[in-house]
DNA sequence: CTTGACACAGAACGGATGTTCGTGTATTAT
DNA sequence: ATAATACACGAACATCCGTTCTGTGTCAAG
């Protein structure tokens, strides 16, 4: 009803595209006779149509009546990142700190934080409120995490069946990384690393998620002798 | 002989950091008679009359008869993340993929890439060509490493004690990372998993040290079955 | 066939923008 | 003092560049 082709055309793509490659080469956007030449359009009305379009996709933004004010949104393409907070250590023996949904952790400009190309992360996860731990100890080794490693999770109190979560174990005291998985009589948590055995959990025990593991980062020391 | 302050005066500080302030906030370059306005310039030729010195100083660069045809040169360039190229798979029983030093393998917009903040880095890996290769197989579990991890290495053809490197070994015919021992009649390769056995190699067996393991990122995929 | 939405081209308008020139005022060297 | 130089202002241009208007051709619906 309102597009023919629902996807983007031909010469969005090629717009997008030099769009990008004109702001990584310069510093700064083309001129609409310049993604013009570029794109084979000869005329500036059809460009200036175009990018209409983009707008209204919510694909890039445009300052009218402003030379070269044309900027690419998240188009998630190249370039764009995310920045993810460092909230603090995970260690077996402790709770982990989980983020307070009122505090806007985001805007501390201060603490430590990873970035991370948005194409590294699954679609579902682009908006989230993820935030990373810094492992202490070696007690997540049969996870196939060691000491130092960071790992970035995601809020949640629940977990489908083969995600990786960080659960508290109040029977055990500790907090640990395992595949979830949910079984008739209770919760099978299972190692990452296959020759390790999974612990069960029968459905009265308690159990707490406090959050799925998105992704894992290990930084290699230099070694202290010289 | 020159000037009268060697030094950046008052209008050229305020220049360059309006320049960074603006190129910010929109994403791109401010035009002269918007400079002045903001640093007390009242004159456009006053303005263009800066620019011109700080070009000369390298401060910045200018593409003339262009608008907003100004970019900052090093100053405050680059963020604080760095670009990492993936370059390809790695594999046990496969050569790695090594950057050629001669292509420069930075400009390729198309490839696939991580982003990370250079707080995350060592120090002397900065400025280092670093470049990314994607784990295939379990062969690496004993170093930690499970298939889909990304491996951040740096180029070396030899290491130091105590480092994790790549290494081909011709006697197996495969790619491992290991940490790196040399000792009295050769060299001892140490998995990371502690629980894991470490092999010796004799000082007359070859051994090629393909890189530096400067991090490990593990990302997390979503359970298929939905 | 007619109609209308859509994609496109070309030209013209007017404001935006970089450049140049004439002028003025301190400061410094000769 | 005089000249040279750095610094500064404002106006005049000549483009650059976004916008808008007119016109053409296509294609699917009525």
């Amino acid at each position: 009803m309102s597009r023919k082709r629902k996807g983007l055309g031909e010469r969005h793509k090629k717009i997008l595209a030099f769009l990008e490659e004109y702001q990584a080469e310069n510093q700064y956007p083309p001129t609409i006779r310049e993604i013009g030449e570029h794109t084979g359009i000869t005329s500036t009305s059809v460009v200036n149509y175009y990018l209409d379009q983009l707008e209204r996709m919510g694909l890039i933004e445009r300052d009218r009546r402003i030379s070269r004010g044309v900027r690419l949104k998240n188009a998630a393409r190249g370039g764009n990142t995310m920045r993810i907070p460092i909230l603090g250590p995970i260690a077996a023996g402790e709770p982990i700190p989980v983020p307070e949904p009122g505090v806007s952790y985001l805007t501390d400009e201060e603490a430590d934080a990873i970035e991370i190309a948005r194409s590294l992360l699954p679609e579902r996860e682009q908006g989230a409120d993820l935030y990373a731990l810094e492992v202490r100890g070696d007690s997540m080794i049969d996870a196939m995490i060691s000491d130092g490693d960071i790992v970035v999770m995601k809020p949640a109190i629940e977990a489908r069946n083969g995600e990786m979560v960080a659960v508290w174990l109040p029977r055990d005291n500790e907090t640990t990384l395992k595949y979830f998985y949910k079984e008739k009589d209770g919760y099978r948590l299972e190692p990452a690393n296959p020759m390790m055995k999974p612990i069960f959990i029968s459905k009265d025990e308690p159990l707490e998620i406090k959050g799925k593991v998105v992704m894992v980062i290990r930084k290699m020391e230099e070694p202290l002798a010289a």
